[in-house]
DNA sequence: CCTTCGCATTGAGCCGGATCAACGATCCGG
DNA sequence: CCGGATCGTTGATCCGGCTCAATGCGAAGG
């Protein structure tokens, strides 16, 4: 394993809480795994055997319904911490959005360790609060909006969690989004249908709210608009 | 305040984890407050500045769309932990459901002595993790069933949460239960309306599975048939 | 260059749940 | 016991998003 030190989210992850001598006791603990696009990391329902932070990537949490259907529940991005501490089985599967890295360590054993180190548990509950906290307002999102909202505001939450490349040729601050999702990726996220997606992105696009140079580039024209349309938060 | 010694929610709260000495300190931190029906204790977006144990009755946490509908996000049953720790915001308001008691502290006070005491931190923090659990179960929930699945998911996690109070006359297995919620109420934590809900009580009625000899009781008659019409998990 | 394959878009029709509106049932104060 | 208020049920209609089906498009490979 590379050393913590030069872990290009050591600032950011929850290990930013330890000293020098601490990290390497826990780097000694894990190792770094690869993820290709599609492979999955945990199965919902398996033993919980495995947590980490992501390095780079973006993967998702997601649930099958006994109807066939997918629901994704969350998605993890570089210095996120994923996996269930302190519980014998994870609950939802874990799946590479694109190839991803990730440094893992055995539930058992970052249990162990998170038990003995009080401000990485801190770090813990700060994040998992956050967590809960956009868990919830994702609630809000599923449980009372329209298709448009849903889009809106899921370009909205994608626009403040992937590093945003400002698009220069002088379009007042316009934003362009490098999509890790495919639409049904979207689509499940969301509670809604390719089909439904698709026409939402097609109306924005009418609108001149946002252009889609490609399939899986967004450029957000009219951020104000596109907060409107999302109904706001 | 009541010594914590003799709290009704003592062994079961987050508290456990405290010996004798450190309780003592943390209860001179706190007061008890009685809330009435649908008075609220915490609102939405307003400065973080109480968190609490629910002592006894129900409340809810819940949030209103720009539309002006409503959707419960999460419910708080005796024993449960409410409020925003570590943040200067809640971002949710909580109000009660029933009358109901809860042991409030002043978040900054919290903060304070839960970072002294790991112990504490720590069920916390499995507290928030569980919590976060049941939240991505309900998006599931939301996202993905049908109206009837949702009205049966809802009785068998309130039966799961609620003292259950068997029904004695030879009716086996069957299953009382007095909900504290109203109808609208159940309508805003399922992301449905009023309407379906009552619908979809009369349909389950109509098939037997469940029985209602009053406006505020529910008796699970045959719990296998609402699993089953809850798409199952 | 053309083919193929996977993904995305577009269209037509349908259905579940929302909406609007009326009607019961229960509770409470007098 | 009555009258009103609140809450729940039921019915009729409407509409947003789903379903099913066809078409378009870009990337990879022959």
């Amino acid at each position: 394993m590379t050393r913590c030190s030069e872990c290009a989210v050591r600032d950011r992850a929850i290990c930013q809480s330890l000293c020098e001598a601490d990290l390497e006791e826990l780097s000694r603990l894990g190792r770094h795994q690869t993820l290709e696009k599609g492979q999955a990391l945990l199965w919902e329902g398996d033993e919980s055997l495995l947590v980490g932070n992501v390095v780079d990537g973006v993967l998702k949490l997601c649930s099958t319904t006994s109807a066939g259907r997918d629901q994704t529940l969350g998605t993890f991005y570089p210095s996120d911490f994923l996996g269930r501490p302190f519980a014998s089985t994870t609950p939802h599967s874990v799946i590479a959005v694109t190839d991803a890295r990730v440094c893992t360590f055995t539930r058992s054993a970052f249990d162990g360790f998170a038990r003995k180190h009080p401000d990485l548990e801190h770090k813990l509950l700060q994040r998992t609060l956050s967590e809960l906290d956009r868990a919830r307002r994702w609630m809000l999102l599923l449980g009372s909006k329209s298709a448009t909202e849903r889009v809106s505001a899921f370009l909205l939450d994608l626009a403040s969690r992937l590093p945003a490349e400002p698009v220069d040729q002088g379009s007042d601050g316009a934003i362009r989004l490098e999509l890790p999702f495919g639409r049904q990726e979207i689509a499940d996220l969301l509670g809604l249908t390719i089909e439904t997606v698709s026409r939402q992105i097609t109306q924005l696009k009418h609108d001149r709210i946002i252009d889609t140079p490609s399939r899986r580039a967004i450029v957000i024209l009219d951020r104000a608009g596109l907060e409107a349309c999302a109904g706001e938060l």
